[in-house]
DNA sequence: ATCCAGGAACTGT
DNA sequence: ACAGTTCATGGA
């Protein structure tokens, strides 16, 4: 065995690696990372280089492996910005704690889930493609969908007779007619929704750093649900796994109001107004709120 | 078989 | 602005 490279990535407080890999590893069905004992794998672009690391908790932090090339340091500090902002690093978890504990159904769910940090989607058009894939189906299928997408457009790289995915680059679904993505058992729509917004991306009329660039996140929404095909559920879920917004609750989501009606040991369905007490019972941090609800139907 | 699933666009009021 | 309809298919 070749020596292989690492590096440590320093983690905030709390943070709970172990909970995150539990979402991480919600579906077999899963092409864009692997996770085994105690490890999560996953194939990034650096350019064009594919680069694949393994991380893993080591005595409180995280070490990162590079398991097919030797880093440079521009590909290091490249990767640990990326690992901080895959699992929010940046967020000052107790200040959402400070104020859910207030909340006697909404401390019960953060003390299962304590240190689970919101696991990031970084890149713009897989957050889209993956919000709009899972309009209206059941995640099962979403995944089905997102998988046979991945595999047909999508890069890979082999190791160790494994093979790992990468998302495909926006001019690849920029260039997809729409009845080769029927075929696939996307709906005309989404088919649709999905090119276009490639197209956009390719083109740099869309970008996440212009999304988030003044900070003002009802201006990203607005912006967001122009897009034909984002409705204000994929904006706010997009929002909130993309973006880094801090208080986007996507309201009209049925697992949340399946997660709320468990929280709440309801015999029925949440109606609307008790939904939006949930989700405004933590001023600022409705983000979280959904992440950690999303996590409770696990 | 029947119902519904991590919605959104379209149509008619 | 708002309500009803359509899209479209796999899971439970």
């Amino acid at each position: 065995m070749k020596n292989i490279s690492a590096v440590k990535v320093q983690t905030p407080e709390p943070f709970n690696f172990k909970e995150c890999l539990v979402y991480l590893s919600r579906s077999p069905l899963e092409r864009l990372h692997s996770v085994e004992n105690g490890c999560v794998t996953k194939l990034l672009y650096f350019d064009d280089e594919k680069i694949l690391i393994q991380i893993n908790a080591l005595q409180g932090d995280l070490e990162v492996k590079f398991l097919n090339c030797k880093p440079s340091d521009e590909i290091k500090l490249f990767i640990q910005n990326y690992i901080a902002g895959w699992f929010d690093f940046k967020v000052d978890l107790n200040r959402f704690y400070n104020l859910a504990e207030k909340v006697d159904a909404v401390d019960r769910l953060v003390c299962n889930f304590r240190g689970l940090r919101i696991v990031k989607i970084q890149c713009l058009l897989q957050a889209l493609c993956w919000a709009i894939m899972g309009q209206q189906v059941n995640i099962t299928f979403a995944y089905t969908l997102f998988g046979r997408f991945i595999e047909t457009y999508g890069e890979s790289a082999l190791f160790q007779n494994k093979k790992y995915w990468l998302f495909p680059k926006a001019e690849t679904i920029a260039g997809i007619k729409p009845e080769d993505l029927r075929h696939l058992q996307f709906t005309r729509m989404k088919a649709e929704y999905i090119i276009q917004i490639a197209t956009l991306i390719s083109s740099d009329e869309l970008s996440r750093d212009e999304l988030i660039k003044t900070g003002d996140f009802e201006m990203a929404r607005k912006r967001l649900v122009s897009i034909r095909g984002v409705g204000p559920w994929t904006a706010n879920y997009v929002l909130m796994r993309c973006l880094g917004a801090p208080d986007a609750f996507p309201l009209e989501d049925v697992g949340l109001h399946k997660a709320i009606k468990a929280l709440l040991r309801l015999k029925e369905k949440p109606d609307h107004k008790t939904i939006e007490h949930i989700a405004k019972s933590v001023p600022g941090w409705g983000s979280y709120l959904a992440f950690y609800l999303y996590r409770s139907l696990l």
